[in-house]
DNA sequence: ATGAGAAGTGGGTAGCTGTGGATAAATGTG
DNA sequence: CACATTTATCCACAGCTACCCACTTCTCAT
């Protein structure tokens, strides 16, 4: 199970180490990706292949299908980590997603989330207000 | 699984040297032919056997299918990568995807795309609009 | 407190990849 | 048949990648 956050750096030759906890979990292959809200998506090869075949399922228009199969499976790069943990993010993601030295990774179970750490901080602030509004709206969440 | 993009250059002899992280899965000769949306499509022998197959069955009918075959399967040709991974890019197709020098190849498992790097600029950002609506209309990516 | 070990970061070097050009074979044309 | 133009194979260069190793910091245990 992939959870917490940790802060790492990308260094100039584009490489950022994946927190040394996760690495048994994640093999000696990974599948780095597009994610949503401004951040990278992080699978390890079984993970990846369950999420494609899902995408693969959906019943969408062909014009759509086609522009979610390439954003999706053009976007994503399989990398290998070397002898320490790192991998290398490619520039086409590393430009989409905002990453300069400083990135946050965060584990959401079943995958990795890369974000630039200013836009992190950013996203967080909302969502810690998000939670508490959620909370009081909903009368607690059963917690 | 060939996926991830990588941007590339044709030569002034129609050379296109192909990723070299793709070599082992193509083998030493592939298919390309016209492709949807304005690029071309690279199979590798085994997966253009399924895909001709297929689009051979369904012409009898249709009229729209059978001149979708025709461009397909007429357009089609094979071509053998050279010592060094490259492979040369017929006019008439070239012609047909608006290719220049710099292009993108994408990898969408099955098969290549090759775009006009021009071209694929305009079409991801109109793409990546419409990811960001599949995901919202599914609430997530289902994974 | 101190030492040992591990983890994150940074750099150096050899090998590979992408690109361009040169030379030899092939094709077509007058 | 000779010539010109295209096609294919080969080789050379430059830039990047991948791998290796060193350094520093932090943690944990003694």
């Amino acid at each position: 199970m992939l959870i917490g956050q940790y802060e790492h750096t990308i260094d100039n030759k584009k490489r950022l180490s994946l927190p040394a906890k996760f690495r048994g979990e994640l093999g000696d292959k990974v599948v780095i990706t597009r994610g949503v809200d401004g951040c990278l998506f992080v699978y390890t090869q079984q993970e990846w292949k369950k999420a494609s075949e899902k995408w693969s399922a959906l019943t969408i228009s062909q014009t759509e299908a086609r522009s979610f199969a390439r954003m999706m499976l053009a976007g994503a790069m399989e990398v290998s980590l070397d002898k320490l943990g790192r991998i290398l993010v490619p520039d086409y993601l590393k430009q989409y997603a905002g990453l300069k030295k400083n990135v946050v990774i965060c584990g959401l179970s079943s995958r990795l989330e890369v974000w630039d750490s200013a836009k992190w901080e950013t996203y967080k602030k909302k969502a810690e207000k998000g939670v508490d509004e959620i909370v009081s709206k909903l009368g607690g969440l059963g917690i």
